[in-house]
DNA sequence: AAAAAAT
């Protein structure tokens, strides 16, 4: 397989004449579209994919979050689509060409807004098709016959059976998220897709993440890819500051409504790892006056949408979000992300902090994290091969400024995993036993600046968690809401 | 260990 991955070689700075979208040949029904929008100037994401995806190649594309990537691919899948495209009224004349498939619903109906809006001034037909919704609407439009399909596996196959649609006509197939779709959960009906496709086709893969499982993975559904990748894999947006406080479980809730509050935050996606925690949290900001809503798996379609849109809309301000959201929404000019939980793989730490800095602006990314968390943190750290500054959170658990090995030995064992070893013995040492990890060293971030009370609070984490297999959902029971008050009233406004 | 995706 060609690689034009170089990672010595600045990919992007490189070309100095700066490319427009008019260079790639493209037809002037797309440049119209693209004009439209103000679009001149390609991202360096799509300067690399369109003139391959143009060719027919396959392509293994890795990005960071956030720089075009569905440009990328859609314009010159449009393109292609075009040079046989049908005028005719037929069904049998639109037969489905291009399948793109995402993780989730919300973010095929964000890929199908971008193609309608590329291919608006030419004859060709996409449509949106996934889970939660009538599937009579959906059936319509597929038998009227679309050349484009973007969808979520599930419903899709679900047409397939009811014979609503056929993909025996597909030349390319797009997996966006590609690391997501095939993973575990997903592969079995990726696979019974596949299967319903013509051997001979075109197979385009995105993510900002490819895990060196996945990249062995996604190779053997691809003929000879071409590897694109804008900046080193697996890598966060520079221009997003990563910030980390430590807390105790029990101080989660009221660490984020405080960070809210005192950054004075109108638009914050925060990220918790179950759906239970999530709507908890959302009812426990909104109690507190705050404009939250929560988006998980377990709501009704309606109230997803519901709330994706109040959000965008700026009427709630703040989402409370499983990893539903993690991947690939486009929420433009999202300030901040708040890692309520810090996720369990550290890819979805990079795609959630992604939500966040897109198009080049600024943006942050906090996490709080507890005593819990550590082998995570490492594991992140790796991931994305830098080191987040460890800020201590004013008036709460200060024990933060502490690394695990320098607390006195637990009195309970419920660590078992940890019992009695000390961190030379856990993984990633052996790993790499060249390099020793090298906790960062902590800073007081001035704008939380406030002195350390030691208070018998700092030690309730391991006190109040009895069978509750210390995970954050269950911590949070019916803990009552402690009053930060005090904390509050003494601290300094920015 | 959890979330997502068909009903």
């Amino acid at each position: 397989m060609t690689d034009i991955k170089s990672p010595a070689i600045p990919t992007t700075e490189q070309t100095a004449p700066q490319v427009k979208f008019a260079d790639f040949g493209l037809a002037p029904e797309i440049l119209r579209a693209l004009t439209d929008q103000g679009y001149v100037h390609p991202t360096p994401i799509q300067e690399q994919a369109i003139p391959v995806v143009l060719q027919g190649r396959d392509v293994m594309g890795a990005a960071q979050t956030g720089t075009g990537k569905t440009a990328g691919f859609s314009l010159p899948i449009i393109q292609l689509l075009l040079a046989h495209a049908s005028n005719s009224a037929s069904p049998a004349r639109h037969p489905v060409r291009a399948l793109i498939l995402t993780p989730t619903r919300e973010l095929a109906d964000q890929v199908a807004e971008n193609v309608k809006a590329y291919s608006r001034h030419t004859p060709l037909r996409s449509t949106v098709v996934f889970g939660g919704m009538d599937m009579a609407p959906q059936t319509a439009i597929l038998r009227n016959g679309v050349e484009i399909v973007i969808a979520t596996p599930g419903r899709l196959l679900d047409h397939v059976q009811q014979k609503t649609v056929n993909l025996s006509q597909v030349q390319i197939l797009v997996m966006d998220e590609a690391d997501r779709m095939l993973d575990m959960g997903f592969l079995p009906d990726l696979q019974r897709i596949i299967n319903l496709l013509p051997k001979k086709r075109q197979n385009l893969m995105f993510s900002a993440t490819f895990s060196q499982e996945i990249k062995k993975l996604a190779a053997s559904f691809l003929t000879n890819p071409q590897t694109i990748e804008v900046a080193r894999s697996n890598a966060t947006a520079d221009n997003v500051t990563q910030i980390l406080y430590k807390v105790s479980t029990e101080e989660k809730r009221d660490a984020v409504s405080f960070i809210i509050r005192e950054r004075g935050l109108k638009q914050v996606i925060v990220f918790s790892n179950t759906k239970i925690g999530a709507s908890r949290l959302a009812v426990h900001l909104v109690k507190q006056g705050v404009k939250a809503s929560a988006i998980h798996g377990d709501k009704s379609q309606q109230e997803r949408m519901a709330a994706l849109e109040a959000f965008k809309q700026g009427e709630v301000e703040v989402l409370v979000a499983t990893d539903v959201a993690a991947r690939g929404l486009d929420i433009a000019e999202l300030p901040c992300v708040i890692n309520f939980d810090l996720p369990y793989n550290a890819e979805d730490y990079v795609h959630r902090i992604g939500r966040t800095g897109r198009a080049g602006a600024k943006g942050d990314a906090i996490s709080l994290h507890t005593d819990q968390d550590e082998r995570l943190l490492i594991d992140i750290e790796k991931m994305i091969k830098q080191k987040i500054v460890r800020l201590n959170l004013a008036g709460f658990v200060a024990a933060s400024v502490h690394q695990p090995e320098h607390r006195a030995p637990r009195e309970r064992g419920e660590q078992s995993d940890r019992g009695g070893r000390d961190r030379s013995d856990r993984g990633e040492r052996s790993e790499r036993p060249a390099r020793s990890y090298q906790p960062p060293k902590e800073k007081v971030d001035p704008w939380f600046l406030k002195p350390y009370e030691p208070s018998s609070g700092a030690s309730s984490t391991s006190n109040n968690t009895t069978a509750s297999m210390a995970s954050p959902s269950n911590a949070s029971t019916p803990a009552k809401p402690q009053k930060r008050a005090a904390l509050l009233g003494g601290f300094p406004k920015a």
